[in-house]
DNA sequence: TTGTAAGCGTTATCAT
DNA sequence: ATGATAACGCTTACAA
């Protein structure tokens, strides 16, 4: 492999003058410049990545953490933030922590082993206080999860609001007796959910006691079971708001071999607005967030810490939801066109 | 941030001893081996990775070249290859191309500047001729996407048998008029598929000339759009072989919402057994793809190269698929249980 | 068992 | 405008 060293022999220049042409440097003589480009391209010189890292201090790339990349919402925040990063010359490297502690903290070691320069977490299992140490190392920025009075940019939407609407739109449609489902993890933005969700029957009257929450679905798989086990334990619930349109999915499948109708027998709603959640018959209402806004933001906010290492601020910028309303909770047949 | 020299100094002995440890070399006292780890734990220190990959010409990375993360498909094959390159020590940076052929080639000068020890394509835009000379710089290895006579290890299924399968499963339910649908791009394994496609017809003595062959549609969207077409434009089609789940489900969530009846009107078949086949209404037939075999032996045969730089064969490795019979292609209601 | 010193490929500083 | 030289932080012959 050809070193800049191999490419100055050959062009009859140091390496000095050859980094300059590498790096667009002023106070080259065109001739020369010419006479580096021939030899670079003779002898398919590319720079060394490592040694430049080394010497400059800096990856141009960074990390992003989230639960796993299957689930679409996280597919499609890190497709908008790598196409932002990239336009800006970083790269981006996907990491999946699986919801494990363990993993989270082994990738934010990537900014401590200098691999990269900053760290974008969607999600956050840890405590703060075993991640407050890495902003040592470098800026993190919070995008869609958060937390009150941290000192580190948040970008995400109000997910307490946006489930007072969903279980609001619930009640709305005649729901008594309502159910929260969430998944495995009890995260920040789990909990913002549940008060969303209690405030709601808090001010529409209806008491906690006669209504649940339910923790541990999060795929299709989970959504069928809990169907069959709401079905046969819980049979007086009515109406659930699942954080996740692959949960509703699955209930509305299993549903559909069972003898209850959707919504009739049971109203649901997912989170997310994925495709899924169109196609399913009855189609899902469900959340809808702004995913491309989010990345983006996220993205740039990151990318001005690298530039100013200011002190850190923990600003938040909060984006809008929407409630997209759809078959499987439409009680009445609304007349359409 | 400290360094080993840091590390050394504090510990009152030479980086060499410190390096030793954190390389698990043998050659160290027990008593100072616990004065250097002390000592790296006091100051905080991790090493510079930038620094080990230069000195040791190894990034202990590889690249995943794909199109795009959000189609299923290769969000669970790089989730899996994730989990095994993991559990021998190595990263894995995720590659975007969407097609394009900058961007593959691109991605596979990480190769030569050093930043990955060498790389998977699960897809593959450009000539051989454009991919061939990387193989100087560290192995490639083919994963899902294919080639004849080519001098790197390639690991998938046989597309043109799968397909084969699936048109004769249609017209076994009676379909006269077939179109075989597939994307934008028409790599290698598109032509596969389509020569399974023909040879299925002509094996059954249906004429080229009646049937379809149609190119672009890639997602749920293009599906919706599919469907229109075939009723307004081609409504003698009473089959089609999609490579593409998203591109069944579009179609089929089209068709719920006009007079034609699927499969009675038109019989579909998807590709990758994504949950969504399962979940429509009707449930959708396809062929299912034993993903994580395909990631493990990939990795596998990659991290084989990595450790011995063998003359390059080109073994090519082929798995079983299956097709999966659902609603979307079963004319004879079959009775259940 | 431990240490010295060279070098991986760049770039920044300072001369010239 | 160009070049010599010293880092960046680590590993590895080789010496002791």
């Amino acid at each position: 492999m050809a070193t800049i060293e191999d490419v100055a022999k050959l062009a009859g220049l140091s390496r000095t003058t050859v980094s300059r042409v590498i790096n667009d440097q002023p106070y080259v003589t065109d001739e020369k410049k010419q006479r580096i480009l021939h030899a670079m391209d003779e002898l398919g010189y590319v720079p060394n990545s490592s040694a430049r890292r080394l010497r400059s201090q800096r990856t141009e790339t960074i990390a992003v953490l989230l639960p796993r990349i299957t689930n679409p919402f996280f597919g499609n925040l890190i497709e908008s933030m790598e196409q932002k990063a990239s336009k800006a010359g970083y790269q981006v490297i996907v990491c999946q922590t699986h919801d494990s502690k363990k993993k989270e903290l082994d990738y934010l070691q990537l900014l401590k082993t200098k691999q990269v320069d900053g760290i974008i977490m969607t999600s956050l299992v840890n405590d703060w206080e075993l991640i407050h140490p890495y902003l040592e190392n470098g800026p993190i920025v919070l995008c869609n999860e958060y937390m009150e009075n941290k000192p580190v940019p948040m970008i995400h939407m109000d997910h307490r609001q946006a489930a007072y609407e969903a279980v609001q739109h619930l009640i709305e449609q005649g729901c008594k007796h309502l159910a929260f489902v969430h998944g495995e993890q009890e995260g920040h933005l789990t909990l913002e959910r549940k008060r969303g969700f209690e405030q709601a029957l808090l001010d529409h009257g209806l008491t906690s006691s006669e209504n649940q929450v339910i923790q541990g679905p999060m795929d299709v798989g989970d959504g069928r079971q809990l169907f069959s086990y709401i079905k046969k334990e819980m049979p007086h619930i009515d109406g659930v708001f699942t954080g996740s349109d692959e949960v509703a999915a699955g209930m509305i499948y299993e549903a559909a071999h069972s003898d209850w109708k959707i919504p009739e027998d049971l109203s649901v709603v997912g989170f997310d607005n994925q495709m899924l959640s169109l196609l399913m018959v009855p189609s899902i209402t469900t959340i809808e967030q702004p995913v491309k806004k989010l990345a983006d933001k996220t993205v740039e906010v990151l990318l001005k810490q690298l530039l100013h290492p200011d002190p850190v601020r923990g600003k938040s910028h909060v984006f809008d939801h929407k409630l997209v309303v759809r078959g499987s909770t439409r009680k009445e047949k609304l007349i359409l066109h």
